[in-house]
RNA sequence: GGGCCGUUAGCUCAGUUGGCAGAGCAGGGGACUUUUAAUCCCAAGGUCGCAGGUUCGAGACCUGCACGGCCCA
């Protein structure tokens, strides 16, 4: 890479970030700093159109304007040249006139800046004969010189890699991006109203944990020096949010990240965005309609519309959504029925003929769960609220009343993926204690994502928690929904990569 | 973890049966007073992801590795 010295010599580089030092160079030996401190204007582009849609091409305002961005195109036509300039808010062309700037002042500006520079211009807002509107500069800035250039122009930058390693570079080069991404802060900006508007109060919990929990997962393991301890990265907030029932707050809800040390993929982030929010005194019924209003919130400011298309399928997001029963859906995927009147061989030998893998440690639970998983979920359009998962993996729901192998939970599925996960909140303390034994037990027979024993949780519990119902929403998830995002790498601005090749 | 695909100029992409590395845009020089992916002329721009191998000769064929994508687990 040249610097400054090794290109003073040179007059006219051809490679373009040596040209671009020679301007810096040339600028700073005439005075004229080429990173400036600020620039005050005094319209937006946004602003400028809608202020003078009215002015017929060919024509001056008489008015003056400041405008300030990013130069994206420049068209030199010798003695006048068109420059594009792209701010916050959009698009304004500035159309220099070596009759307005002077022949002298109008091509050492044009040969200065380039495609990629930060530009301020002050001057009329006139319309031209083909109908664009434009500031005539009487005076143009250049506020900070960019020395690389960037994408081309029409295709753009296309190659995933780059644009999720220097996503600086995609929202330049692909305005859809921003879109994507003004979207997503729309949606959790709409939930925080709706939270709100419902009297939950947000609350912020710690993201270091002494012990791991509330979601079966691996943690990243970090460690604090002065005391000498490993902490965990938090998989779930939700064994805090409880305590704060606990101590007396009645609707309380967080929207943060949360790390899980497991693979990356479309849908996996090693850290990630969830809602989690918990209601004294109601129940699953409860966070049904919570759900329900939550998406409905998003939908609304993202889309505009509860009718969506999530690549190429058409939802309608409308509520109340259907509820069905998990053991129900894996029987009708699997052909026959999937329910805990069969022994645990019975169910092994069910998952060997659909080819769904299994550990020889799993129960009943674990085995239903999982034929559900693959065989019924990814065929689900929904959305749906699937309902009665197995006590086995849901070791911090209610019990069913009537059936002590199921819970009081549901899941959300939308185009085979779930967005959502609630129960009715196990609330009783010696029941609690013996979910976390058989976690323990689990953990000790190799299962990486068993629950730990957290047992400040259960002297919390054993104070009293009063009736709740519990919900956590995938914030990435759902906002891959509603911005038609295939990946999540499309809904998170700086995804995690591993390092350059 | 497995399978398939990709990696060529700053960007977007060609590259035939193994025979001198190509285009457009961007950048450089020139022309142009109403452009919209401006247009026209000229010149320049390469560690063909990395390392080996086969061959008289490899961007292309073989092996390994790296990074990425898709699918599966």
């Amino acid at each position: 890479m040249p610097d400054e010295s090794d290109i003073l010599g040179q007059e006219q580089p051809d490679d373009p970030f040596a040209a671009r030092l020679v301007k810096v160079a040339a600028m700073r030996a005439s005075g004229d700093e080429p990173y400036k401190a600020r620039y005050d204007r005094t319209h937006l582009a946004a602003g400028l159109h809608a202020e003078h849609k009215d002015l017929p091409a060919g024509e001056g305002s008489g008015v003056s304007a400041s405008v300030a961005g990013r130069i994206m195109a420049k068209r030199d036509q010798g003695k006048i040249a068109f420059l594009v300039l792209r701010d916050g808010s959009g698009e304004i062309q500035l159309f220099l006139r070596s009759d307005a700037l002077g022949e002298a002042r109008f091509r050492e500006t044009v040969d200065r800046i380039d495609v990629g520079d930060w530009v301020g211009a002050e001057g009329e807002v006139v319309r031209t004969r083909r109908g664009e509107l434009s500031v005539v500069p009487a005076d143009v800035v250049l506020l900070s010189k960019s020395l690389r250039p960037l994408p081309e122009k029409f295709h753009g930058l296309t190659d995933v890699e780059t644009r999720y390693r220097q996503r600086y570079v995609d929202l330049i080069a692909n305005p859809e991006v921003r879109q994507t991404f003004e979207k997503r802060f729309a949606i959790i900006s709409a939930i925080r109203r709706f939270m709100e508007s419902q009297g939950f109060l947000e609350v912020e919990t710690p993201m270091l944990h002494p012990i791991p929990g509330g979601a079966a997962a691996r943690p990243f393991v970090t460690h604090h020096n002065a005391l000498d301890m490993d902490l965990y990265l938090r998989i779930a907030p939700e064994l805090y949010l409880k305590r704060l029932l606990v101590g007396g707050f009645e609707r309380v809800f967080e929207i943060n990240r949360s790390f899980r040390n497991e693979g990356i993929s479309v849908r996996h982030n090693p850290e990630f965005t969830m809602l989690e929010a918990y209601e004294a005194f109601t129940d699953l019924q409860g966070m049904m309609r919570l759900a329900e209003g939550i998406v409905v919130a998003a939908a609304e400011a993202a889309c505009g519309t509860l009718q969506i298309e999530y690549q190429g399928v058409q939802l309608d997001l409308t509520p109340p959504w259907p509820r069905r029963t998990l053991v129900e859906l894996a029987s009708e995927a699997a052909g026959e029925e999937v329910s805990f009147a069969r022994s645990v061989e019975d169910l092994r030998r069910l998952c060997d003929r659909h080819g769904v893998p299994f550990e020889p440690s799993w129960g009943k639970g674990k085995l239903i769960t999982e034929l559900f998983e693959k065989l019924a979920e990814h065929a689900i359009i929904g959305p749906m609220f699937v309902t009665d998962y197995p006590l086995e993996t849901s070791p911090l729901a209610r019990k069913k009343p009537g059936a002590p192998e199921l819970t009081e939970r549901f899941e959300v599925i939308v185009v085979g993926r779930e967005i959502a996960n609630a129960f009715s909140e196990l609330i009783d303390p010696i029941d609690q204690r013996e979910r976390f034994e058989a976690q323990a037990r689990a953990k000790a027979g190799g299962d990486e994502e068993a629950m730990g024993y957290d047992e400040d949780y259960l002297r919390a519990l054993e104070y009293g928690m009063p009736p709740a119902g519990g919900l956590g929403v995938g914030i990435d998830r759902l906002a891959m929904l509603l911005t038609d995002s295939p990946s999540i790498r499309d809904v998170i601005l700086f995804p995690h990569m591993r390092p350059e090749a």
